[in-house]
DNA sequence: TTGTATGCAAATTATTTGCACTCTC
DNA sequence: GAGAGTGCAAATAATTTGCATACAA
């Protein structure tokens, strides 16, 4: 009762060790994302959250501050819009988007690492590598006409 | 003198192959990306141009009809603005960002197609899969501050 | 109480669209 | 001459910012 293991980490945990404080934005944020558990436009989100949902600006402020504390990780789909996925206790993994529908297929596990380390090493001007996007495009089986 | 060779296209020619009228605009941005050699926004693009450029409306026409006739290509590179590189005689390829200043380094050659084929296989929902984005992102020498 | 978080309105920035006019073919 | 290409203004859309207020710690 007294000594508290902090593994699995509930989202209020989660905020408070960054300093952040147990917000309805900040919280409802955390739980959609986590449950969806996979990329979100803001206006999904908006559109998604339970209730009223708060606005625009507070969103994307609060999303922008998660994303900076890496509790969720900001995804670039080439469809113009940014996307928001949950992060902690996933690991590093990529996408399928269908360029017609856009629906989303998460790929699991990453093969690039070792790829991303070999080209720290060989760049000239990058010896700091510290993330990467890949992402894939397609069409899903459903937008693809049967022949 | 009179037995016209046909590949190494010239830029008129390359547009009028896609169906393209040879233009101020088209042939200017074609001449451009392809000097520049490497990504640029719709901003650098009209800052690079020599004389008064094209307007931002005729850029972004432009810019979108070469892109879907595969003359040029559209990149993603996290910032927010569409990038775009001169892709003819140019094999696929990837670049690096600095997450600092912008500098964008090319990484010749692409390891990535063999993966692309394999997720096309193991994927439920997509067996077409056309292509791929690959960024990485880091801290540039100039930027990485000296220790 | 103190400062973070939020709402609301307004400002920016990126990109698209309508329409008349101008060139290329 | 016909239709693609362009300029200019206006419309959308995405994202950011200012400021007064509400709420968590």
């Amino acid at each position: 009762m007294s000594h508290t293991h902090h593994t699995p980490h509930t989202l209020p945990e989660i905020l408070k060790e960054h300093g952040f404080r147990v917000t309805r934005g900040k919280l409802g944020l955390l739980s959609l994302l986590k449950q969806v558990g996979h990329p979100l436009s803001i206006q999904q989100i908006a559109a998604s959250w339970e209730g009223k949902a708060p606005d625009t600006a507070t969103l994307y402020r609060a999303l922008s501050d998660l994303s900076n504390a890496g509790i969720i990780r900001r995804i670039d789909l080439n469809t113009g819009v940014a996307h928001f996925e949950y992060s902690p206790d996933r690991p590093h993994h990529h996408h399928i988007v269908c360029s017609n529908c856009g629906t989303i297929e998460e790929i699991e596990g990453c093969s690039i690492d070792s790829l991303q380390k070999k080209i720290s090493t060989t760049s000239k001007r990058f010896t700091q590598i510290t993330t990467h996007n890949l992402e894939f495009f397609g069409q899903c089986t459903t937008c693809l006409p049967t022949r």
